[in-house]
DNA sequence: AAAAAAAGCAACCGCCGGATG
DNA sequence: ACATCCGGCGGTTGCTTTTTT
């Protein structure tokens, strides 16, 4: 808008965000009156400056140490919603608005997360662009989703509609869902499409905010019942999936400010110098099983995150809950996510027989179940079949198990889950994960990384993981992993 | 052409929750 | 345990621009 350009706006001040008594007063020792209204160039130069000097981030620091009279909650929704270089700056798409009425007819007015399904969308935009919407609609006296689109959320304020879903299979099926329906559900492949984490077929990395990707079209091979709480049976119609964990292309995550300048390499759980209580690098033990025909040794492994391959990173704003013990349910819409069943038992006797599962689905919301155990003596060239043989079988027994109703903290990331990511977090040194980008990940700051990018990227792995361990016969509980990371700045 | 209405947009406000001391 | 800081989110306001009458 060509509005106060360069500087001669007449904004309005004010105190710091609006609460006098915040911060023991006015500015904290820049004894000026904040400014309001529209943003000037000269404004936006400066933030950009700032921004590109420091990071995102602490913007109520950057306020007290550039020349911007601003208070930082400003500093931040201008970052946001006008200077990000990553945004998308134009009109929606007749995609991107189906997509908005999809996700609001999805979640209401959860702006944040929709905007974490539009690549380059702002929640503000999306906002803008629905309440416009609504007043358009109302006048003509349109109803607010096209007949093909079916609210799902209660009201918009309320949290949207859970369905749990266990992972199984059901009779095989071919089921074609239209990507104007804005559910999707998660089949599993038995046979060919077992999904054995490639790693030089990797796509890649490519960030998920910023692809188009983010509405195949889904093709299952398997369709999989559906738990319907209101009728506590199993369906295999109108799967239902939610993001629990929005996680905004701009913003961070809830809980991840621990992690945002954590540049520290902790060590994995009970870092033995033997490592037998590691948990196994997934990907390097079926690699290595497969390029030696036979199975490793579970303790020549250690658990190596940056082992999650790209091709599995899912969108962002996904999370899944799964519930431990002798089942485990997928509660999630995404489209992408990554199960892995840490090793039973996860103990120290890792000499003792061994079983792992994978459960992969990905990016083509195809699913694979791979389970392996690490009998030493296991014949090699029957390791796929075992595989699959036990991949049936777990699809088998978890057709068996019972949902179980998440009821107030649908919105939370489990506790466990979230220790996990946690922990998982916090075995990986940046560095695996900028190395091709930034070259050293200890000066992201001032390379080029920003916080953004770092929390988009780690926001994108904490959703892609979700694990589970069996309390009953792991002895390292949750409690046990390492504690937050300390944050380095 | 002018006025009114609608649309578009930017920014602020208040609330809230997590982090921190 | 408490207070404070900080930042995210959703609601709202108000200004500008565009379209309609």
């Amino acid at each position: 808008m060509a509005q106060n350009i360069d500087g001669i706006n007449g904004g309005a001040v004010c105190n710091i965000e609006g609460r006098p008594s915040e911060s023991g007063g006015l500015m904290e020792g820049n004894n000026k009156a904040l400014k309001k209204g529209p943003w000037t160039t000269v404004e936006d130069q400066i933030l950009i400056d700032c921004v590109r000097k420091h990071g995102e981030g602490n913007w109520n620091s950057l306020r007290r140490n550039s020349r911007l009279n601003r208070c930082g909650k400003s500093c931040r929704l201008r970052w946001a919603n006008h200077l990000h270089p990553n945004l998308k700056k134009g009109a929606f798409s007749p995609e991107e608005e189906r997509l908005i009425l999809q996700l609001h007819a999805k979640y209401g007015n959860k702006w944040a997360r929709m905007a974490s399904q539009l690549p380059g969308r702002t929640d503000n935009e999306i906002k803008n662009y629905w309440n416009t919407r609504v007043k358009r609609r109302q006048r003509k006296g349109l109803p607010q989703y096209p007949h093909d689109i079916k609210q799902s959320h209660f009201h918009s304020h309320s949290q949207p509609t859970t369905s749990i879903i266990p992972i199984g299979l059901t009779q095989p099926a071919t089921t074609t869902i239209p990507p104007t329906v804005p559910s999707i559900c998660f089949p599993f492949h038995t046979s060919s499409q077992t999904h054995l984490p490639p790693n030089s077929t990797n796509p890649s990395h490519q960030s998920p905010a910023l692809s188009s990707s983010h509405q195949p079209e889904f093709t299952l091979n398997h369709s999989l019942p559906l738990f319907d709480p209101a009728t506590s049976s199993f369906s295999t119609s109108e799967p239902a999936f939610n993001f629990h964990h929005p996680t905004p292309m701009l913003g961070s995550p809830l809980g991840y400010r621990q992690y945002r300048d954590n540049v520290v390499f902790s060590p994995p759980i009970s870092p033995t110098p033997n490592r037998s209580s590691s948990i196994p690098d997934v990907v390097s033990y079926q690699q290595f099983a497969a390029s030696t025909n036979c199975m490793p040794d579970m303790s020549s492994f250690q658990f190596q995150p940056q082992s999650f391959n790209e091709s599995l990173v899912p969108f962002p704003g996904t999370s899944t809950q799964i519930d431990f013990g002798d089942s485990f349910f997928i509660k999630s819409e995404l489209p992408s996510c990554k199960l892995l069943q840490i090793p039973e038992p996860l103990s120290s006797q890792v000499s003792q027989t061994q079983s792992w599962s994978e459960i992969i689905i990905d990016g083509n919301i195809n699913a694979t179940a791979v389970m392996a155990t690490n009998e030493t003596h296991c014949a090699s060239n029957g390791f796929l079949e075992e595989l699959l043989q036990e991949a049936e079988a777990l699809n088998n027994s978890l057709l068996e198990m019972k949902p179980v109703q998440d009821h107030e903290n649908e919105m939370s990331m489990p506790e466990d889950l979230f220790k996990l990511s946690n922990f998982i977090l916090s075995t990986e040194p940046v560095s695996h994960w900028y190395s091709s980008d930034i070259g050293d990940p200890s000066n992201s700051q001032s390379s080029g990384v920003t916080e953004t990018s770092l929390k988009f990227d780690m926001q994108q792995r904490m959703a892609s993981v979700v694990a589970s361990i069996d309390n009953d016969r792991v002895p390292h509980s949750w409690d046990n992993l390492p504690e937050t990371p300390v944050e380095v700045s």
